[in-house]
DNA sequence: TGTTATCAACGAAGACTTTCGTTAATCTCC
DNA sequence: GGAGATTAACGAAAGTCTTCGTTGATAACA
């Protein structure tokens, strides 16, 4: 299994982690019919193949269920950035934050508290 | 311009940062000679298609030069990353760290104090 | 001048990604 | 049962990624 998901792929996980658990209709459906029935089928077929999917018999159709969640692909995907671009730094990735202006100030406070709770626990 | 480095370009322009600007000899030395030279040589050339490098000639050869610094890629990566797996919220990519604990309470002190310098200035 | 070494340019091969048409099975409903 | 809809499975086609062999130009040098 690759460790991390294709754009497209990574499109359909994030409708079944928002959604819940869906059919290849309800997901397209969802998608805005901006693609055909069969290219939604075939990603959500290969997300089970990859392992980032299971299904369960629903009448005539199969329901996709994430095999991971939400949290745990973003804490994936964040360490392999750390260390892809940030020599393992994952303060460095939060200065660069802090220095690009992505964190809004009230954000700030909220992280300081946050970090001090921490810090002190 | 495709907005993103493969990982092999990346591998590259990692190099191309830390090593400075390098002909396509010096990189593959770098590298470990764990590839063909024409392998280092072909990344190198679709790195200047795509605008992340550009070259200046070097005697017979070039000499291969980023066209975009470590910090700027690093923020565009950050964005795209934040944009696409954590809704657009830098802070909840940052809570996510603090809450994986890849972020080591010596480190959390130092981001609190920064975090804490900016919120007042 | 001819041989050897170096290097960019080209292109091909194989893998992966994304899209979708076709096929076949199943279900619905008359 | 037969017609039409629904769906999974298969595979093709076009694009991208990664690797490297081959070719041709140029330089070095005996």
């Amino acid at each position: 299994m690759s460790k991390l998901l294709t754009p497209t792929e990574l499109e359909l996980m994030k409708l079944l982690w928002s959604h819940g658990p869906s059919t290849a209709r309800e997901a397209r459906e969802a998608l805005g019919d901006d693609r055909a029935h069969t290219t939604v089928s075939t990603i959500l077929r290969i997300l089970v193949d990859k392992g980032f999917a299971h299904t369960t018999a629903e009448g005539r159709s199969h329901r996709y269920h994430p095999s991971i969640d939400r949290r745990s692909y973003r804490s994936r995907q964040l360490k392999h950035l750390v260390g892809s671009l940030f020599e393992g730094s994952a303060s460095a990735l939060v200065r660069q934050l802090v220095d690009d202006g992505e964190l809004p100030p009230d954000e700030l406070e909220r992280l300081s508290a946050l970090l001090e709770d921490d810090g002190e626990s």
